[in-house]
DNA sequence: ACCTGAACACCGTTCAAGT
DNA sequence: ACCTGAACACCGTTCAAGT
């Protein structure tokens, strides 16, 4: 890639995290284009699709996923307790900015989804939590990764969208929990 | 109203229908007018926000709810049976328009919603259902009528956005049918 | 090879003029 | 009292011209 390419790709990446994480997903484009002092087509020379976009943020995303199922892991107490503690790490990845969490969710298990990267690096962390759960016997036959996935994410996508607050979003989560437990 | 009036609303009203059937509860409001054969500003005039007019186009939807209920109630079976059959109606009836579950589980609880009158059908219908289930001491402790439909509407949303099939969605229902009950 | 910015199509919203 | 439709602001997308 040429200097200025990389500049300017780079200028917009930067100013597309701060644009995004003042009004979400959806904000305009012109004005991320506008504030990197690029042109538009600029912008779509690199990022086609909005998603490209969102892609480019969220590289270093997936180290946190990953650090995050540590951190449940580590959590010591009932699988109930691990559950849901990752549950709400879920939550809280996937919400960082608004519309994140219908976005990421819409695009689970979806192959050529430009942000397809990151939703498998989601379910491999949620598959980790799984995989613990099954070997002490505490899940119910017949759950899959996915369909956690799923679960969790439409919550939070209904959180997203009501504005709703934890105190409202944790007792979803305990009843998707005490369905997915034996 | 005026004689014209009341024939334009009406003319918004039946076009918006067959658009919104069409393309669903985010399809062009221009189109609506231009369809019913009225300028944007008649449309404005009766409907200021979408959601009016979507409102307005939910009028016999209400009845349908409550027919909806009363044939899962009258289903003879476990309770697991009524809550997965009553689970189906409602995911039926939410996404009968593509944008529907959003708009509508988003709505939820929000009195100065214009289609808050809409959200409180589902949630009595709901609550009918749920009374019966605790009448026969089915449900766990401390499940309310508001946490149910923002869990059975997250899904519905997932689904309608993901474009899942109900072989998918199924699956979600069963999970958040054993989260509620005993 | 890459960027610019004008141009286009589309959409929601407002409002002065008309009946 | 109600309607019309031009006008405005905004957004995504494309592309000819420029470097």
């Amino acid at each position: 890639m040429r200097a200025d390419a990389q500049r300017n790709y780079d200028r917009i990446v930067e100013v597309a995290r701060e644009v995004f994480r003042e009004q979400g997903y959806d904000a305009s484009l012109d004005e991320v284009a506008k504030r990197a002092g690029v042109g538009p087509g600029t912008l779509y020379r690199h990022f086609p699709k909005r998603e490209n976009l969102i892609d480019a943020i969220m590289q270093s995303w997936v180290d946190r996923v990953d650090e995050a199922a540590d951190k449940a892991l580590a959590h010591e107490g009932s699988p109930r307790d691990l559950l849901l503690a990752w549950f709400e790490q879920y939550v809280a990845l996937i919400s960082l900015h608004k519309g994140g969490p219908a976005k990421i969710t819409s695009a689970m298990c979806d192959d050529s989804s430009p942000i397809a990267t990151k939703c498998q690096a989601l379910t491999r962390a949620t598959s980790r939590v799984l995989e613990r759960l099954e070997a002490e016997g505490a899940l119910r036959e017949g759950v899959d990764v996915v369909q956690m996935c799923r679960l969790v994410g439409g919550v939070a996508t209904v959180a997203d969208q009501a504005d709703l607050g934890t105190d409202d979003v944790q007792p979803l989560l305990g009843v998707v929990a005490d369905g997915v437990l034996r």
